[in-house]
DNA sequence: CGGCATTAGTTAGTGCACTAAGTAAGACGG
DNA sequence: CCGTCTTACTTAGTGCACTAACTAATGCCG
């Protein structure tokens, strides 16, 4: 065996350890996301306005790194669920306004326990989550750089 | 501001850096894995087969973390494709067996680049790759157990 | 002004991932 | 044996995520 064909190993690993991750991770998160309704993108949309809002559809996106075709449909429904509302833009007529139902923004009440159940359920304390996080930060940062180079 | 406040914020870091790590390191792989005509998750299920073939559905699903729903349509866009067989078990006729075709295994040559290509565009030396790998499996292996778990 | 490129969202199409329900084959107890 | 339980996979339905193509509004330049 190679040193290549071990890294097709190793490299399974790795890679794949990470969907793997993020897969459980979000399963972890649906029991406690159902209390609230939400699955774990929308989860995520939510948060986004709770830091701020109303906001555009284009910078809800760039907060989240999802396209605009993702977050369409999603909004759609989270508009349905009742918790946001979307309009156009008065100033910009391209752009849609995504707002907080009150319903929406009473949500944030019960989202406040999440975290702290979550972190438990995961058995993290508050430097792993940290330390996780700077992990993740740095290969986010290093993915995506590699998406604009020519690579062969 | 309360703690449980900062916690929504923290939080957000947290389970969305994960998630949003996962679809940039897919998305990093989407064009090397393009040149072999394969998904991200169709790689890791090739990745699976060059290891051990034949294998059964409930192996791949176990080896991967899969549900048999999700491998049932994947595995037949690996047959269109010309990399894989399907055919029932004769011990067993329940039971499918997934096997390589020449051009399956073949396949295995060209993507031993792969992982060198790939940690070159990430920027990630064996070690730092070997440390994220046991945080993920941490993370894993956490997750996992939780689901069983009645939270509250 | 008027035409044309740009920008913000939406729609269509493909593929992954999950749950729930269905089918078919093996296993097993009476 | 025969009915019943279990197991292996498939199908149906929902939702996320991406690319490509489209619509509509804006901005800009001559």
């Amino acid at each position: 065996m190679t040193v290549q064909d071990n890294d097709l190993l190793l490299e399974r690993q790795l890679c794949f350890g990470l969907s793997v991750a993020s897969r459980s991770v979000i399963a972890a998160y649906r029991p406690v996301l159902a209390k609230l309704s939400l699955t774990h993108p929308q989860y995520l949309v939510m948060l986004a306005l709770w830091e701020q809002a109303p906001r555009q559809v284009k910078d809800i996106g760039g907060a989240l790194l999802l396209e605009p075709a993702t977050l369409s449909p999603l909004l759609k429904r989270l508009e349905a669920l009742g918790y946001v509302t979307r309009r156009r833009s008065e100033e910009d007529r391209r752009a849609l306004a995504v707002d907080l139902t009150p319903a929406g923004a009473a949500l944030r009440e019960k989202a406040l326990s999440v975290p702290g159940t979550m972190l438990a359920r995961l058995g993290l304390d508050r430097d792993s989550a940290i330390a996780l996080h700077h992990s993740m930060t740095a290969l986010i940062e290093a993915a995506t750089r590699a998406d604009g180079v020519a690579d062969n």
